[in-house]
DNA sequence: TATTGTTATACTCTATAACTATA
DNA sequence: TATAGTTATAGAGTATAACAATA
C-alpha cells in the first residue's frame, strides 16, 4: 500500500502554493538583507543555529536538509563575518560545535526586522490572525517532521525552529 | 509609512519556515515526479496554466514571478512532452498564447496524485483539518498578492492559483 | 520607438566524489 | 573500518544583455 487515500485532497495541493510563496518571500528577503551582508539561506541557518544552541554541522545539515558540503561554504562564509564560532568537540575531536556568536545575535535580530516588511508584502492578503494562524501551521509542520530520531541522538538536531516560536 | 508596527511580530517570521518546508516538499517533488518526466518547476507551471485557461508567456513571468527568458526554456520542455501548445495571439501577433493539451492536463492529474505522498510526508504532523486551513491561508496569501492589478490587464495574470481552490 | 519572444552567456546554488583527521 | 569535516568539480537554476519579429 505505497499509496495512502490520496483521494479527495486531489484538488488541494499545497506544494505548488508553498513553492511559489517562498520564491515570491526569498526573491524580497534577497533585496532587504543586502545592506545587512547577508542571503536568505544565511538567515535560516542562523535562526536553527540560535533554536539549537549550538550543534554539529552534520546535525546541522539534517535540520536544513542541506548537503554537508554546501553547510561548509555556509559556515565559512558566517564565520567570516564573525557571526558563528567554530570549535572541537572535546568529546569527539571530529567534530565542529557551531555557535551563534554575539554578533550574530543581534545581526540575526536586525535581518528579523528587516524581514517584516518583505513578508508584509506576500502576506499583504492576510490579516495578522490569519498570519499567525499561518506561522503555528508551518511551525507544527517544521518541528513535527524533524523530531522522529530525536530521542535517539543526543546532538540535538530536533525542534530547531520551534524554540523561537510561541513561548509567551 | 515605510515601516510597519513590526514590534510584536519579530518572533513570529513566516519566512524561514517557508522556505524550510518549501524545500523539504521539492526534494519529495523531485523524487516523485521523476517517474512523469517532470519536475517541480514544470508542475507550478501547469497548474498555473490549467487555472488561467491560456496566457501569454509574460503574464506566465509574472504569475509565477521569474524571468521571461526562463519560461522559454521551461515551455519549449513542455511543448517537447507535448504538455502545452503555443499559438501566436490573432490580435498581437507578437504574443505567444499558451495553454494545456489534453495530455498535459491529464500528466498534471497523475503530478498531484504523486504528490499527494510526498506531501503526506512533510506534513505529516498536521491531522486533516489543519491541512486544509494551511492550504486555505496558503491560497488567499497568493492569490490575494496577484489581484492589484486584474481589472487593469484583460491578458488575465491573477487568480492563477485560485481556481484550483475550493469550489466544492 | 516599444513590446514579445528568443538566444547566448555568466553567475549562483546544489550535489557527487575524493581527501584528511579522528574514532 | 567508519565518521566529521573539507576540497574540487560538475550539473542545474537563474539573471543579464543583445537580437528578431511585430506593433
Amino acid at each position: 500500500m505505497t499509496s495512502p487515500p490520496a483521494a479527495d485532497r486531489q484538488s488541494h495541493r499545497s506544494g505548488p502554493l508553498l513553492d511559489h510563496l517562498a520564491r515570491r518571500v526569498r526573491l524580497r528577503a534577497e533585496t532587504v538583507l543586502v545592506p545587512l551582508g547577508l542571503r536568505p539561506r544565511h538567515l535560516v541557518a542562523l535562526t536553527v543555529l540560535r533554536a539549537q544552541g549550538g550543534c554539529s554541522q552534520q546535525s546541522l545539515a539534517a535540520t536544513l536538509e542541506m548537503d554537508g558540503t554546501n553547510i561548509v561554504g555556509l559556515l565559512n562564509e558566517l564565520e567570516t563575518g564573525d557571526l558563528i564560532a567554530r570549535r572541537r568537540s572535546p568529546e569527539d575531536r571530529r567534530r565542529h560545535i557551531v555557535e551563534l556568536t554575539l554578533a550574530g545575535t543581534d545581526l540575526l535580530c536586525q535581518a528579523e526586522c528587516a524581514m517584516a516588511a518583505a513578508e508584509d508584502e506576500v502576506f499583504g492578503a492576510l490579516d495578522q490572525a490569519e498570519r499567525e494562524s499561518l506561522y503555528a501551521l508551518l511551525s507544527k509542520a517544521a518541528t513535527g517532521s524533524e523530531i522522529p530520531c530525536a530521542a535517539a541522538d543526543p546532538t540535538a538536531e530536533s525542534a530547531a525552529f520551534c524554540a523561537a516560536a510561541d513561548h509567551d
